[in-house]
DNA sequence: ATAATACTCGAACATGCGTTCTGCGTCAAG
DNA sequence: CTTGACGCAGAACGCATGTTCGAGTATTAT
């Protein structure tokens, strides 16, 4: 015996790690006897007593009376995962496909996994994603088959240099561009410096469907 | 009652559809007895016998006799979520870093959470990931900021068409470019098909640092 | 030394939860 | 019409699993 109620012990750390481990392993968290097995406790209520030591440390959480009620309090209750919707096909020619209404349902096949990691942490609904045909936003460093993930928004939450997917729809033509607001209507500026932006009238319609937040390239077997 | 014994009748889906968003939302499988009430099935013998079902499907995996041993087969059991270590940046005019020889074992800041679903279901180790440095890569659709994931690899495994992150100790360079390999030599093609590709005599040193499996751009504010 | 606190154990208890059995209605084939 | 497969309900059964309690042993404070 050597340490007291200071910060995590050995049997503290021991359970977390097994908590992770087995979670990860079998896809469930385990019971309270396969952690007394594991972390060598021979009692159930020790390894209750110790739970509820994590449980006020915050490490964890607990739902009681329900068997396997645990799980680790650092991973979003939501999983680590986001699902993102791929609402369609974002091509030159074509208008932006934008979610359903429900944008809440949506089939697993239709759907990417982000991590949470990589988004901000803030409203993570509205997001949905496109997958790109054709090459024709290569000036946007975007490619086809490439991934974009997109939030939705329209054209006044827009700020000044976000790169937003836009229809305009006297020219049928979607694009990916850097979005600036300007005196004379707006400056669609293309990630290539070397490009001439588009310059949208003010008399002329333009609908802003959503700001790029992320894109994915899968690499595959790519032969030119 | 339409249906009949082909494919999967509209109890399967809701029950599968569950089953994922309680897992999502709980962090850990529903009883039996919450599915039912969830598909509106009111005898958990029924919830068993389209679990049953489901499982001679292959659509999930179930561990009889213990509580909420049931889970979606397609999900790895080891987590949806594939940690891949950042080795360093990548830079022009550098060598490649690459990850130390104890390839399992790195720190949680320096990683990338990547969803299993987006990389090829084999060898999962081998990866790593670079975050690029300055714009000299735009001819390969990598852009300053993005992130790239790669999968270690000699020359010897690389086939043509792979796209490689390469150094050439010679002119002190490190690209991405497609890799071909010829007569005289190899062939490092841009992605950009209006730029010329470097040709790389026989005698000339060339290393091939690993394969380029995904590019990940998240996409700030990025004013230009 | 005495008391208080932290930690441990084992066992009993109560319920959560998977399993199984009986029975009923429908529908298609013989 | 009979038979059998299929879909369903409800209840009983029994093991799995969380909870609680009484008690014992250290370690530290008074």
């Amino acid at each position: 015996m050597v340490r007291k109620s200071k910060g995590l012990g050995d049997r503290h750390k021991k359970i977390l790690a097994f908590l992770k481990a087995y979670q990860e392993r079998e896809g469930y968290p385990p019971t309270i006897r396969e952690i007394g097995e594991e972390t060598d406790i021979s009692s159930t209520s020790v390894v209750n007593y110790y739970l509820d030591q994590l449980e006020k440390m915050g490490k964890i959480e607990r739902q009681r009376k329900i068997s396997r009620g645990v799980r680790l309090a650092n991973v979003s209750p939501l999983g680590e995962m986001l699902k993102i919707p791929v609402a369609g096909r974002i091509v030159a020619g074509e208008p932006i496909p934008v979610p359903s209404s429900d944008f809440s349902y949506f089939d697993a096949e239709t759907s990417v996994d982000i991590a949470r990691s990589f988004l901000p942490s803030d409203k993570n609904d509205e997001l949905f994603a496109l997958e790109v045909e054709g090459e024709s936003m290569i000036d946007a460093m975007v490619n086809d088959g490439d991934i974009v993930i997109m939030k939705s928004t329209g054209a006044e939450q827009t700020k000044n240099g976000d790169m937003v997917a836009v229809w305009l729809p006297e020219r049928d033509e979607t694009t990916l561009k850097y979005f600036f607001k300007e005196k004379e209507g707006y400056r669609l500026q293309p990630a290539n410096p070397t490009m001439e932006p588009i310059i949208v009238g003010k008399e002329e319609s333009l609908e802003i469907k959503g700001k790029v937040v992320m894109v994915i390239r899968q690499v595959q077997k790519t032969v030119i």
